[in-house]
Parts: C-alpha cells; sequence; structure tokens
DNA sequence: CTAGGACTTGGAGTGGACTCCAACGCAAAC
DNA sequence: GTTTGCGTTGGAGTCCACTCCAAGTCCTAG
C-alpha cells in the first residue's frame, strides 16, 4: 500500500516495495542489512518506508543480480554510489567488465541454444 | 591420459574425462551417484574407463547445465534416454520446454544489457 | 623396486543467496 | 475496540550444486 508523508513524496511499505521492486520482503531486508540498499528511513515505530529513489536503485540491483552479479560485485558498486561523483570512472569500468560478462554469457547461450536445437531436430528425424 | 582397451577403443581415466569434459573429477563422480551418468565401465581394481560415448553424453549434460537446467530435470533426461527410443517424444518436450527458457533468458539478458549500457551512457555523460 | 602421482570410497563440509521462524508490535477496517 | 494482517528483530535453516577429506589402493616412470 502507498503511504503518503506530505502531498508530494510517495513512500511505500516493505511489502509494497517488494511488489514493485520484484524482490522478497526478506530479500529487501537482507539487501540492507548487508549494506546493498542504504538505511531504509523508517516510521516513529520503526516501520521502514521506501521511496521512489530507493525503487529506483532497486531496479539497479535488480538488474544487476539478474544478470548474475555476484551480491559481493553489487555491494562493491553501491559503495561507490555511497562514496559520490568522484567514483564514477570506477563505476564505469564496473559496469563495462560487467557488460562483458553478460555478452559472454549470451554469446555462449545462444551456442548452446543452437546445439539444443540441433539435438531435438535429431530426435524429430529418428 | 589415454587408454586403450584395444586398438578400436579409446578410454579415457577420469582425470582425463574431466579434462575434455570441462567437468572435474569430483562432479564426474557426482553425477554417477545421482544417476545422470550410467555406471561407467571399470577396470578389474575399480578404476574408472570413460568411452567416447560417455563423453558424448557429457557433452550433452555440459550444455543442458550450462544453459541452466536443474540437476533434477537433467536427472529426468537421463532417466528417459536410459529407458529407450518410445522416450523420444518426451525428450522433445523436455528440451523444448527447455528451449523456451533459454530463449527468455536469452531475451532478458538482452533487455537487461541495454538498461547497463543505458547507465554507462549517463555516467559518461555526467 | 620404489617414488610419486592418479585413483578409490563414504560421508562431511562449503558457498552463495536467500528464506524462514518465533514472538512480538503496529495499522487499518469495520 | 478488536480482529486481521502487515511489519519488526536476530538468528537459524534451506537449497543447490558441488567440493573436499581421509585413508587407502593402483599405476607407471625411472
Amino acid at each position: 500500500m502507498l503511504v503518503a508523508d506530505n502531498a508530494t513524496a510517495p513512500t511505500y511499505t516493505i511489502g509494497e516495495c517488494a511488489r514493485r521492486s520484484g524482490f522478497t520482503m526478506d530479500t529487501l531486508r537482507y539487501y540492507e542489512r548487508i549494506g546493498l540498499i542504504d538505511d531504509v528511513r523508517r516510521t516513529a515505530t520503526g516501520q521502514r518506508r521506501f521511496t521512489d529513489a530507493d525503487l529506483e536503485w532497486l531496479g539497479t540491483l535488480k538488474c544487476l543480480r539478474d544478470t548474475g552479479m555476484p551480491v559481493e560485485q553489487m555491494a562493491r558498486f553501491a559503495d561507490l554510489v555511497r562514496e559520490g561523483d568522484h567514483t564514477i570512472p570506477e563505476r564505469i569500468r564496473l559496469l563495462e567488465e560487467h557488460r562483458v560478462a553478460v555478452d559472454e554469457r549470451m554469446a555462449d547461450l545462444a551456442a548452446k541454444r543452437d546445439y539444443i536445437s540441433g539435438k531435438i531436430d535429431y530426435y524429430r528425424s529418428v
């Protein structure tokens, strides 16, 4: 459910954030715990309230995770972001390196997909 | 090292088979144990001797594994192969289903690769 | 014949990434 | 104002796919 602090800045409970980000609530708490997400704002009684900025960051994390980046490297990236703009060259390097890994993975998948197709064709011909 | 039983049928020790298949020796033993590989032929003293047919099967397994098929499903496939030719339609179904999964994975990777590229471009523009 | 490397086993341990739990507090709806 | 359900915590547990270990045997090069 959406919870508004004021007229202009929507915030989200962890459940809503889970729904929107595609992570489970447990994963969100886990990510916060290990420093992948900055400490999330809380209500007076301690409940988390995620912002749109949090959700955007989570979108980036999801992209990195789903392309196979290990949590440790995501943590490194999160650290760089926290350290400020002077780390941008390093962030670029990290992302470029990751992109190469993704490209290799895709090429490997494509080749193996073809092998599978060949296998299917063979079975069809039997 | 290659060990020849006779002039026509080369066989391989587990170490050589590991080198050729890309699996570790431990993984080969593990796969045999859980039934992904048929019981491998042995020397009189109990050492494994893999054949070219074993290596070919391992190539298939490697392809399935590297495209993300869970061990359990590979075991199902291995069972079908053992059951004989009447399971070919079922094997085709299994492989086609898997190919769909691989295609989806590739599409997802491609989309996320683009997102990463956009991020890199953004950082370059800052 | 002997050294050193490759192989054997059953079973325990690892690593990564969550995922679940209990016991509790807080919120929203009626 | 009570029920239903969402949220909190620290810590333990799970899952997958290996990976390692110890203690022993086997093989081959010199």
